[in-house]
DNA sequence: AAACTATACAACCGCGTCCAC
DNA sequence: AGTGGACGCGGTTGTATAGTT
């Protein structure tokens, strides 16, 4: 899956390295895939000169390295969308994840088990929240709550589709099938970086012409970055769509986007949508809702995923 | 200062799923 | 249809650091 034959062939049996990454591994898995991309994972360690298994190097960089990673303490907001996500998705950590930009599951996974498990295990603690959140803090919040979509908006100020009332869902589906709460899943077929709202250069420029004139840009359209998703690229709180729609503010010329160290980029690519029982349309309504028109008004529609 | 304990978080492991062959 | 490899996810372990005795 996602390897072709070329990269299959000739891996040489070594021992793997364990434990804690060096700056000098970091510095080599960083540099390789902002270059080539990871590709087949099983590659990456490879041909970046590294002694770890595909998969070590596959964790690193979701976790630490990847562009656009928060590091610090949760905020409030984050903690409450943690608490509240998790009392409708339970462990679904990569669930959650996408409702909280620049997070990592294992991030959020082990800021649970960390603090807010013990946090929710001591009531008094969690009495003023759940007054504040839910009406009826007495009974099953399940049972209670009127519009999941209403909650996660609470929660996390999302508004995936536009109006809560576009979606209806009976409330005792919510333990049923939990995956309907969720708004369409927005994959990255395709990393691309497209341009720099205000500087665009060759590279830029070849990019938007789908790299025909430049290697390194055409290299660049391989990247391969469906571990990325709309929610954790797309700026919600308010900017343009033309800025910050990577780390939600500014803005960032390829250069720095090659080295990881601008302030915020914007992307375009073969957006693939996951379709989970949302109506039509109504988030591409979002799409469209900025001043510039970053959405060709050209859905192509399946039984299951929407691509742009 | 040293030993011990608690905590945070990075990383590993196993399993399920998907996909190419 | 069966098989094997790769990926993604969630649970668990390992390790570094801070705090306490």
């Amino acid at each position: 899956m996602g390897c072709n034959s070329m990269e299959k062939i000739s891996k040489p049996k070594q021992k793997h390295r364990k434990g804690l990454w060096s700056p000098e591994e970091d510095e080599k898995l960083r540099n390789y895939i902002l270059k080539h991309g990871h590709g087949c994972w099983s590659s990456v360690p490879i041909n970046a000169g590294l002694q770890r298994n595909g998969k070590s190097c596959r964790l690193r960089w979701i976790n630490y390295l990847r562009p656009g990673l928060k590091r610090g303490m949760f905020s409030a907001q984050e903690e409450e969308t943690i608490l509240n996500l998790h009392r409708i998705l339970g462990n679904k950590w990569s669930q959650i994840a996408q409702h909280l930009p620049g997070r990592t599951d294992n991030e959020i996974k082990n800021f649970w088990h960390s603090y807010l498990k013990k946090k929710v295990a001591k009531p008094e603690e969690v009495e003023s929240f759940s007054k504040h959140q839910f009406t009826n803090s007495n009974s099953n919040f399940q049972e209670d709550v009127e519009s999941p979509i209403k909650l996660i908006n609470t929660v996390s100020g999302f508004h995936p589709f536009g109006n809560e009332e576009g979606l209806s869902i009976e409330s005792n589906q919510l333990s049923a099938n939990s995956q309907t709460l969720l708004p369409p899943k927005i994959l990255f077929a395709e990393w691309l970086t497209i341009f720099d709202s205000t500087n665009n250069n060759n590279i830029d420029n070849d990019i938007f012409n789908n790299g025909e004139n430049n290697p390194q840009a055409n290299q660049f359209l391989h990247y391969n970055s469906k571990d990325m998703d709309f929610t954790q690229s797309m700026d919600f709180q308010g900017q343009g769509f033309n800025q910050g729609l990577m780390y939600n503010e500014g803005s960032c010329s390829s250069e720095e986007l090659y080295s990881g160290v601008g302030s915020g980029c914007v992307f375009d690519s073969q957006l693939k949508f996951e379709d989970q029982t949302t109506p039509e349309n109504e988030f591409g309504d979002l799409l469209f809702s900025g001043d510039n028109e970053i959405i060709p008004n050209d859905f192509v529609m399946s039984n299951n995923l929407r691509y742009i």
